[in-house]
DNA sequence: ACTCATAGTGACAAAAAAGTCAGTATTGTT
DNA sequence: AACAATACTGACTTTTTTGTCACTATGAGT
């Protein structure tokens, strides 16, 4: 069961999965985009400030390509051009979920280990 | 609501499980030792043949520093290690989960997309 | 004529991650 | 005495990913 995309073979719907939402913001603007839609750049920028814009750029194109997220443009100046998630977009509700909760609880479990072992 | 661990400060839960999860085998890592386990790092290795030795055992080092992998030695020769997810590595279920059915789904699309726009 | 706002791009540097290759330890078997 | 099996480590190199800085375009407002 292999797929090809973009030059490269992965050997499940797992290893693709993980090539298209494992960029360094992808999750957290796919979490915005969840959240509140659809958003400029500088909106999103304002919910991701630590991140730098070429990031946020360079993340959503990427996206893009893979058509998990739609940019429109709008034909004015200034230029506003606007982002949401397609259908399959949306389809990632569960893993952001899924991974906004196992985080909660490991940053529960992360603190308490520190509190157990008061080392440095 | 900000997170220290390891030298580095996380803003949400996503952020801090997305550094533990985020390493190239380790989604697989855990994929394996869910539906199998304990394994023994050859075992592994039988389930993950596109990985070399030397990264498995890197990512099951930072599993394990992470408490998400608990890692028992044998006293014996030659050496047996058995892995298996702890506790809170068990509570990834949901994650991997989820992403294995984005990615079935999404290459799926991917697929239909190839067909629909037969380019190069 | 100058400035502002927005959404970019290009070229490059720095850092992080991944991959490669050779080598180690131990004890039983041949 | 040499070799096999297992689970590693060290020292690198290569590749990939991130981050930074400077720069662009357009029309409105002053």
């Amino acid at each position: 069961m292999e797929i090809h995309y973009k030059d490269k073979t992965y050997f499940s719907g797992k290893d693709l999965a993980l090539s298209a939402i494992g960029g360094r913001w992808k999750i957290a603007v796919i979490w915005c985009l969840l959240h509140d839609s659809p958003l400029r750049l500088s909106e999103i920028q304002k919910k991701l400030p630590q991140a730098n814009q070429r990031m946020l750029i360079r993340q959503l194109r990427e996206l893009e390509e893979d058509k998990i997220v739609t940019r429109y443009v709008y034909p004015v100046v200034p230029p506003k051009v606007e982002y949401k998630l397609s259908e399959i977009g949306l389809q990632l509700e569960p893993v952001v979920t899924s991974i906004c909760d196992w985080g909660d609880e490991f940053s529960v479990f992360v603190e308490k280990e520190a509190n157990k072992a008061p080392a440095e």
